[in-house]
DNA sequence: ACCTGAACACCGTTCAAGT
DNA sequence: ACCTGAACACCGTTCAAGT
């Protein structure tokens, strides 16, 4: 919270100068505040309220808060770490950048929603799109199935990304100590579906891998399955 | 609009009266509601408005929103056909669900977001669960492989239905005749990023492949991808 | 038991007015 | 040119009061 100060030689009711607005300085609060409280309560009033001003005035930097998601997520794609092609790696330096993809979404509790159906057109975007279809391009990947897997893994891992994140805020929105209890949930949907009698018999049946795992086992099959289906199909689309 | 009206036996201000408000009456609503509006445009106060009452009256039948959701995904996912496990097409059978799933949400405009992230628990989407499963089994996909796959195709074409709904939504709510022009925005992100000298140069290289195709072609690479992933790695995970 | 009006604490965006 | 206060048209949810 910013104060009024008596400067030494000011007039007693002199105020401290706020620092202008720039978009780097409207940018720079939305990613701390939403480090802090997630994406989710970034609005253009609270992160006025940050920057001790009124809505209002960031119209005059950005155009909506369409336009300053674009800013944030360009920030954060730009933080991802793209290794030097390696033709004989290609299929695992194309886990890590999905596995860095995810990992940066879950640094910025709710971003993976902003990001969701962004074409990239910035900066850090862009960067990552020339990163991935590098390593696939080396690895000897179609250039379309390179360039059409670019949106399918962006798709995917913020799905997952999106999907974490809706759990997790509901999970600190929810009172301390009464932490929602997975094996519980597990054990009441498996009684209600075995309650149905024959109408589910494979969910019955296999109930014990549907409820197997946990995110990162889940992520990393899909990882598994997405790299092995573009290395079987790639040929087909040239 | 539900208007007053003068019953042949009745006092000159007597009310029609209103049908009484049950969970199916306020789910109907909100289905017709999202067919015309979206789903963006479903709101507990615009169905209310919708049902000729106050938004705290859905509260009665209603926990809350989220809910409510739960109860439309669950009439969708309800609407899907499934078809009777064919061991020998199983991999187009897959496909062919979750084309069924995607022509689903594009006709439930922006129900995709509300169904990202939603763990099924009621009667369609168990029913959904239990197809998928039961058609990957008969094609000798590990049961856990197959299990997996469920969330993970469901996380996809979620994804897909997603990102056209922001897509369209924004369509809608341009003016009419100003219609958003690929080609237009195709071109100036190339011009952008030749502009960038060789910072890009596998973008630019690759542009024509990287702007290449619709929606409908790219979905078709995505569901080939994971089929065949699926069905390369399924022996991994037993 | 079910429904209601009014209120609480929020949104994004616009606009005339100020400096 | 940049910033502001006030307003417009919305949200989800709660709660005391009515029938």
């Amino acid at each position: 919270m910013r104060v009024r100060v008596a400067l030494p030689s000011g007039r007693a009711d002199r105020v401290e100068p706020k620092a202008r607005l720039t978009v780097d300085r409207i940018v720079d609060a939305a990613m701390e505040l939403m480090k802090r409280e997630g994406y989710d309560n970034v609005s253009m009033r609270s992160l006025a309220r940050e920057l001790d001003t009124g809505p209002a005035s960031l119209y005059a930097h950005v155009a909506n808060k369409d336009e300053l998601d674009q800013y944030v997520i360009d920030r954060i794609s730009g933080m991802l770490e793209i290794p030097d092609p390696d033709p004989d790696r290609w299929q695992e330096q194309l886990k890590e950048l999905m596995r860095g993809m995810l990992q940066l979404f879950r640094e910025h509790p709710g971003s993976a929603r902003a990001a969701m159906g962004m074409i990239p057109t910035m900066e850090g975007g862009l960067r990552a799109a020339e990163g991935m279809m590098a390593i696939a391009i080396a690895g000897g990947v179609t250039p379309q199935a390179a360039a059409w897997f670019c949106d399918l893994s962006a798709a995917y891992v913020g799905a997952i990304a999106y999907e974490e994140s809706i759990w997790t805020a509901r999970e600190n929105s929810t009172a301390a100590g009464e932490q929602p209890d997975h094996a519980a949930i597990d054990e009441q949907l498996r009684t209600f579906v075995e309650g149905m009698g024959d109408r589910f018999p494979v969910l019955v049946r296999f109930a014990t891998e549907l409820t197997a795992g946990g995110g990162d086992d889940r992520f990393e099959f899909g990882l598994d399955v997405l790299i092995s289906g573009l290395a079987a199909v790639s040929k087909r689309y040239s």
